[in-house]
Formats: structure tokens, C-alpha cells, sequence
DNA sequence: GCTAAAGAGCGTAGCTCATACGCAATTAAG
DNA sequence: CTTAATTGCGTATGAGCTACGCTCTTTAGC
């Protein structure tokens, strides 16, 4: 783990922090214009069709070319992760914490949901990138003017960053379920656990089913449902955290 | 996409509801089998061990054969997230729906805690698989005396399922990521925020650093702190939850 | 029993990927 | 001008998924 400017390597790649090289060929590639392509290939096709060669393909390079900037493929996940995201919005001063977590979770999850693969990447560590850590001082920003101490704001915005995450992961892999398979959904799928669900052996499922919740009447996947049940998960975290404020004067 | 007994291939699958061949070799493998494998595999090296060649092995056959079984690792995949589980434990009647989603929820963590691996097979569509009802339902169970609607149930239960996967991804990483690089937590880590946070532009991070919330005085991932915080996310859920009941009465 | 159909096991081979290694070209320092 | 540093890249290796087709086994139907 070589050092520079007294940081870790990886964390002073990520804030572009690198000395430039005093000798040698002038590089044709930097970084992020390596990172750019990337995150385009992932937005436009998926993180699968991300491969070193593919990258390297879009920027006219060959593709070992690519790892005289970047350690690995999974390195450059890293770096994805981080540049993907975009600033966040300025946190209106003086609003009150609730409307301001709020707006805050719906930005980063609108922020997020640009991004469909980014619930793949796999987390490395706490978060050290620019932006990463830009987003968290604003989900921090809101309980300013709370009386929690800081490790509890840290737990309530980590808490939201949990289930952003948890509900992106859904939403997403839901979704392109549902474009590979439309049958998991709507009509068979509720007509196999009519089936399937004995109701001795699951009551509380069967009650659910014969309810009739499972019956979607199309046969599409309904992103605003899911969105819907996310802002009530939402509400109820955040009428918890109310509830914890109220508790402690 | 062929039928049997009424049900998507895929489902009859996962339940073990294929109809036996008439006429042909025995096989020598079974499903079940295969799925077992494959768990062992991931549980002892990780999902990353997993491949054809490597559950075949552990089976004595070859490569090939296990596709006479499965349709592709994916599908084998899908299979594992069923048969992973165990079964839930049984609901105590008549406890109240507090302390019966509390304990649900720790079980859940607990059962796919058994299985890092877990969070990063790929969702394909809502849950089918025996075992996923089975808890499914035994989340609803713990709602069954409360006045919701079918659907709300639901809705309560999926928040919950949203935030023990977003957990289970974070704390799994992050204890992967702390034994690849144990700098990029503890002290190293924090040193560079001092470093990279100008208190101007992120002066509520800022202040979180500078009250000292990520100077851990050892250098060991504390994966009772991760829990900690989550037995604090459900709990203003689960406030939320109490608030909801309270207002419809 | 005999024949033919239906499956099972598996060897081969094609394709995609990540990446180690080493050489050639390029640039700045001395 | 020499030399060290540094980039671009061709080649090669090994792992992985899986299509294809051959062969062997078992049973249904006669």
C-alpha cells in the first residue's frame, strides 16, 4: 500500500490525487476518462457487458493499456462507484430535519436509480470518495440542528443509506426479473401459490393470498408500487427517529 | 417455458414437484444434491468458488452432467437461495406483534447470516421457493392479530425483508473488506478524513470526524457495532410501526 | 425377449474474460 | 546524448460457461 500525500493509494486515486510523472511517455488515457467509459458501457448495457477489453474498445485503446491506470477490474468498480454519482442538491438551511431527511433519501435513491448496476458494486470499505462522502455530510446536515450527538446521527443516516440501498437492490433486480421472466409476476405467479400454499401449513400467507393481493390485474411490473411501499417504509423510520427525539427532550 | 402439475418449470423445480421419468438411465445425481454442493462450496470458500466444474467435482462427475439437472448456474443459484434457508421457527401464538417481528427479524438476519453468499444471488422475482414462503408467512403470522389490511401486511413485512438484506450486504462486505485491507478502516481510515474533510464544504461530517466517531482505538472491524446499529434501524421501524397502528386506531 | 424411444453421463471445443509478462516507443532529466 | 522512467500493447495462460453430439442404460410396447 504505497503512500502519497500522506494517503492510502486507492483513496488519493479516488480524489484524483495523483502526483503527475515527472519522465516518459505522455499517458493518452487518464483515470476518469477510463472511469466515464465504464460507468457509459454499465448505464447503456449493464454491468455486464463491463469488461476491461470493452472499455477499452470505447476509448480507442487497447485493452491491457487500461492497466497502467487502474490496478484491476475490480479497482475500477471502485472508482465507478464513486464517480457515478452526481453532487448533491445544497440542504436548504433552517428546514426542519424531517422534510429534509426526507428530501434527502429521495435524492439519493432518484441519484442511485440512475445508475441501475451500482447495487452490484461490491462495497470495499466505509466511504472515502468525494462524493460518497459529500452525500453522507449532507444526510448529516439535516440533524443538525437535532440535539442527537454525533454517533447517533451517523446510525439514522446510516440506517436510511441501509434501506436505500436494501430498496435499490429490490426495485432493480425486480424489475429486470420481470423483463426476463414476465410470468414470475402477475397472474401465474399468483395462480402457482393459490397452489402451493397450504393453508395449515402457512395461514397467515394463505390469508394474504386469498385476499387477493398478489393479483395484479395487468400483467406488468409497477415501479410505482414498490416506490410506494418504499416511501411507507420511510415514513415509519422516520416516525421512529421522531419518537427517539421526543423521547430525549 | 414448459408446465408440470400446473406450475412454471422453474417453481415445480424448486419444489421438488418434477414428475419421474419413465424410461432412461437412473440418474445418479438429483437436484437436491446438486444445490446441496453447491452450498457447501459457498459456505466454506464463497460464492466465487462456485462453478460447474468445482460443485461436479465435489460430486465426482463431471462438468458437464450437472447441466442434464439445472438449466445454468444461474438456475443453480436460484436453487440455493431456497434451499439455503432453514425452516422459521415457529410463531408463539398470541404474543404481541412487537416482540413477534422483533424476533422474526433477528432470525432472518441470523439464518442468511449462516450464508454470506446470500446477498449477492441475484433476486429473479417475488419469493417462490418453499423455504421463502415459509418465512414469508411466518412474518405476516406476527402480524395476524393487528388491524391491518392484508396488503399493509405485506408492505410491513417487505420493509422489513429490505432492511435486513441492505444489513446483511453491508455487514458482509465491509467484514470481507476489512480482511482484504484492515487500513481502510480504523485509524488510516480516519486519518485521511482529517485530511480530505474541509470543513467548509462538509462541515457536518466535519464535526463527526472531529468529535472523534471514527477513531476506533483498535484496528479490528467490530461487527457487534454493525448489529448494534441495525437493533437500532428496527427499532425506529418498529416504532413507526406502533405510531402507524396507534393512528388507524 | 426384442426393438426403439427416452434419458443420463460426459469428452470436446468454442467463446469470453482477467491479467501476467515483456518488448518497443516516447519523454524528460542530467 | 545517454539513460531512466513510463506508457501502449501483443501474446499467452488459465479459468469459466455451455452448445453439441456420441455412447451407454433403462424401460415401454409389442
Amino acid at each position: 500500500m504505497t503512500e502519497e500525500n500522506g494517503l492510502p493509494a486507492e483513496i488519493a486515486l479516488l480524489w484524483g490525487l495523483r502526483e503527475p510523472p515527472r519522465r516518459g511517455r505522455k499517458p493518452s488515457l487518464t483515470v476518469g476518462e477510463i472511469t466515464r467509459a465504464a460507468i457509459e458501457v454499465a448505464d447503456a448495457e449493464g454491468l455486464g457487458a463491463v469488461s476491461m477489453a470493452r472499455v477499452a474498445k470505447e476509448l480507442g485503446n487497447s485493452t491491457m493499456a487500461l492497466y497502467r491506470h487502474v490496478d484491476s477490474k475490480d479497482a475500477l468498480l471502485k472508482l465507478m462507484a464513486d464517480a457515478a454519482l452526481d453532487d448533491p442538491p445544497p440542504t436548504p438551511a433552517g428546514g426542519d430535519w424531517r422534510a429534509g431527511l426526507t428530501a434527502w433519501t429521495h435524492s439519493v435513491l432518484a441519484a442511485l436509480r440512475k445508475h441501475p448496476w451500482y447495487s452490484r458494486i461490491p462495497l470495499h470499505g466505509p466511504p472515502a470518495g468525494p462524493r460518497n462522502l459529500a452525500w453522507f455530510d449532507s444526510g448529516l446536515g439535516a440533524l443538525a440542528d437535532t440535539p442527537l450527538e454525533e454517533g447517533e446521527k451517523v446510525g439514522v443516516v446510516m440506517g436510511l443509506i441501509t434501506l436505500v440501498h436494501g430498496q435499490l437492490r429490490f426495485s432493480v433486480e425486480l424489475a429486470e426479473g420481470f423483463q426476463d421472466n414476465p410470468d414470475a409476476f402477475g397472474r401465474t405467479y399468483s395462480r402457482a401459490l393459490r397452489l402451493l400454499v397450504d393453508p395449515r401449513r402457512m395461514p397467515a400467507l394463505a390469508r394474504v393470498v386469498g385476499a387477493g393481493v398478489f393479483d395484479h390485474e395487468d400483467e406488468r411490473y409497477d415501479e410505482s408500487d414498490v416506490d410506494a411501499e418504499f416511501a411507507f417504509s420511510l415514513e415509519l423510520y422516520l416516525d421512529g427517529v421522531a419518537a427517539y427525539l421526543a423521547r430525549r427532550g
